[in-house]
DNA sequence: TCGTAATGGTTCTATTTGTAACTAACAAGC
DNA sequence: GCTTGTTAGTTACAAATAGAACCATTACGA
């Protein structure tokens, strides 16, 4: 009889618990400040930090499905946050770029991320954040 | 210019990823069979453990708004795994039990989390689990 | 005790998401 | 060249979610 499972200790509980409360400050600078939703930033970072790339590219990286990306690729377009570039010898793709002002916004979001990732690892020590890092790394099959 | 941020290392990206796979594959359990959504595993294993209480109080326990709630009971309620109860001197809320079935699926759905739990932890230290989950725990207010 | 505020819970609406189906372009075999 | 199969990406439709507005009830204060 499973009396004794105890769901405090149940890590994808747990790992849900600190995924919500980790993104939700930090929602609201890509929110407020741009209107975007979680899919459109993630785009946006990957673009910044990784280079051009096409939509399924972005995905197969960050584990995204392919309507998100669509979806997400369609609204940054929309915002001038970033361009479609024809690939010469497959027309099926399209290599995403950031404008400039998409560069603005990724710059600005991402010393929002890193202020905001201070606060959040401040109260750790070095090792536990190392260890943290490793296993979500893991677990998450990166 | 942050062209150094490292979203790799980015810690609500990590714990999204990881949060996302962790409860993807145990996802199934409840979804295939039982029909359940989340939040009403969430609900069920709540009052599992934690014994009957109301609306109200398993969403401050989990962390869940009350809408979720709302409806997760309602869908729990039809399938008749839990009921609703009277509360004596205050006609608003209902304390919420599990019917003799509704236990039945508790207990069968923590056995599958426990083996989940098992599996998923098993490429890790006692040590590197502890740190892990006093992180989760500390970076979820908990 | 009457009026106002707060609480428990549900419902309504607008977004957001997930899944499947679809189009267009390329690739491979014959 | 055709047929068949893949891949890139979009669209359509159903399901889920968040947030506001909403009842009903209880609590509080003049």
């Amino acid at each position: 009889m499973p009396a004794d499972f105890r769901l405090e200790t149940f890590l994808p509980y747990l790992l849900n618990r600190a995924a919500e409360k980790a993104s939700l400050d930090f929602a609201r600078a890509y929110r407020d400040r741009y209107g975007m939703l979680r899919t459109e930033w993630r785009v946006l970072v990957h673009l910044g930090r990784f280079g051009d790339m096409t939509a399924s590219q972005i995905g197969a990286r960050a584990g995204i499905h392919k309507t998100k990306i669509s979806r997400a690729v369609a609204a940054l377009e929309q915002r001038r946050f970033l361009r479609r570039l024809n690939v010469e010898d497959d027309r099926r793709r399209a290599m995403l770029s950031l404008t400039p002002a998409g560069r603005d916004a990724h710059d600005d979001l991402t010393r929002a991320a890193a202020a905001h990732d201070a606060a959040m690892t401040e109260g750790f020590t070095a090792a536990e954040l190392d260890t943290l890092r490793d296993c979500l790394r893991r677990i998450a099959g990166l």
